[in-house]
DNA sequence: GATCGTATGACATTTATATGACATTTTAAT
DNA sequence: ATTAAAATGTCATATAAATGTCATACGATC
């Protein structure tokens, strides 16, 4: 599941410089010249997060910006502007909008990534590639193992994204229709109860380490990852 | 709390089947015959979704698209295209007015569900996350749980909304009807004494860590939270 | 003490979730 | 290509929890 990062930037090489970047770093990059250009991208697919360029033929992409946060679809998707100087106003400006994060040209390829990182880490933790641990169970989305007290815990790749979901999520309630979302896509059309099944798959995957309570139903909402 | 669905659709017997699945999906279905007529219902209660026939007499689905995506009113609400041919012009099209997806005729009955479902469920509006705490009485909407006193309070779904909403409206008296609206949903049919139940159950549970004192009859007018 | 509004316990019904089974699809191996 | 194995989504049924209503008890107010 890599991540897909939207980048809107008029001038060509700088955006294959941007996108050869992003690729190197594990990320699926999509390319947009403009505002317009990159709502029919959206359109089509929600990406992950967001570069923006600040200046943009067309709309500006301050505009844009205040634009995605309104719409409900687009509100929550991560977005980091980039910008031609170091302005403390222009921060300022771009942080009212609701940007994550801003970056000045010129940057290090690092120094990008890195951020990228840091942002996903704060919205869609889900996205990176960090080992995770809760109770002695572990999750290895580079090596795509799960261990439960280090015993070896084998599971169906639906198992695994949606446990790596909630562990990435924890102490946070899901109710079917956002795990069906964020675990299957949104582009996909399948029943409500299906989770339910798929709970419990996992479940009596859990159940071989003891480690079964940790997803827990909250009635009428949902479910959620909890060591309480 | 059923969602409107406005049928766009000339033709009658299509036009019926639609609305029967639809009521049978759980959802309200509203009719129209033409984009005048779903003007005028739309006039009188904007829907939650459309799903709007491509060809349709005098103005056609996609100019009725565009349209209603010009308008601030009617701009955010999803569309679902009906085409007849799966053709990947129309599907362009379709995306390039605005639409939200799109699904050619003829189509299941559960694949139709399944859409409505998946593009309502994208549009959810979200609550506030933030911690209340009263009093040493702790509700997290993002867990979905309560504590008093660092105790953990088990309570139903009806209980923990009625507290979320006194919670998030403290030192005001509410009526039962106020709160059957609030809390229950304003379409909904039930009878005022039942909210005097509610509130003996989330008494009975909130008495677990000292805090029953906290939800007060106020006679005549309703009830309060308050830590006077 | 009569009246009115509220509290309470019991109960039938409704609603939500868990589970086991199954048909189909996907994937991997030969 | 063929076959076997694994995974997936759906359904029917079982189980559990929550809900709304009522009858009755209680308490305040006049």
């Amino acid at each position: 599941m890599k991540a897909n990062v939207l980048i809107v930037e008029d001038e060509s090489p700088i955006l294959e410089l941007l996108a050869l970047n992003i690729s190197q770093a594990g990320y699926n990059p999509l390319r947009a010249i403009s505002a317009e250009h990159a709502e029919k991208l959206i359109n089509e697919a929600l990406p992950d997060i967001i570069l923006l360029d600040w200046m943009l033929p067309g709309m500006s992409g301050i505009d844009f910006a205040k634009k995605l946060r309104s719409n409900t679809l687009t509100k929550t998707i991560p977005i980091i502007m980039l910008t031609a100087r170091s302005d403390e106003l222009d921060k300022v400006r771009g942080l009212e909008v609701g940007a994550d994060d801003y970056i000045t040209k010129p940057f290090s390829p690092r120094e990008l990534n890195a951020r990228i990182k840091a942002v996903l880490r704060r919205k869609a933790p889900e996205l990176t590639e960090d080992l995770l641990k809760i109770n002695g169970l572990e999750l290895d989305p580079v090596s795509h193992r799960v261990s439960g007290n280090n015993k070896p815990l084998e599971m169906g790749p639906t198992e695994f994204r949606l446990l790596h979901f909630f562990m990435s999520n924890p102490e946070r309630v899901y109710s079917r229709s956002q795990l069906l979302d964020k675990v299957w896509g949104s582009q996909i059309f399948i029943e409500d109860r299906t989770v339910d099944v798929h709970i419990r798959r996992l479940r009596n995957i859990l159940t071989q380490s003891q480690h079964e309570g940790l997803i827990q139903t909250v009635r009428g909402s949902g479910y959620r990852l909890s060591t309480k």
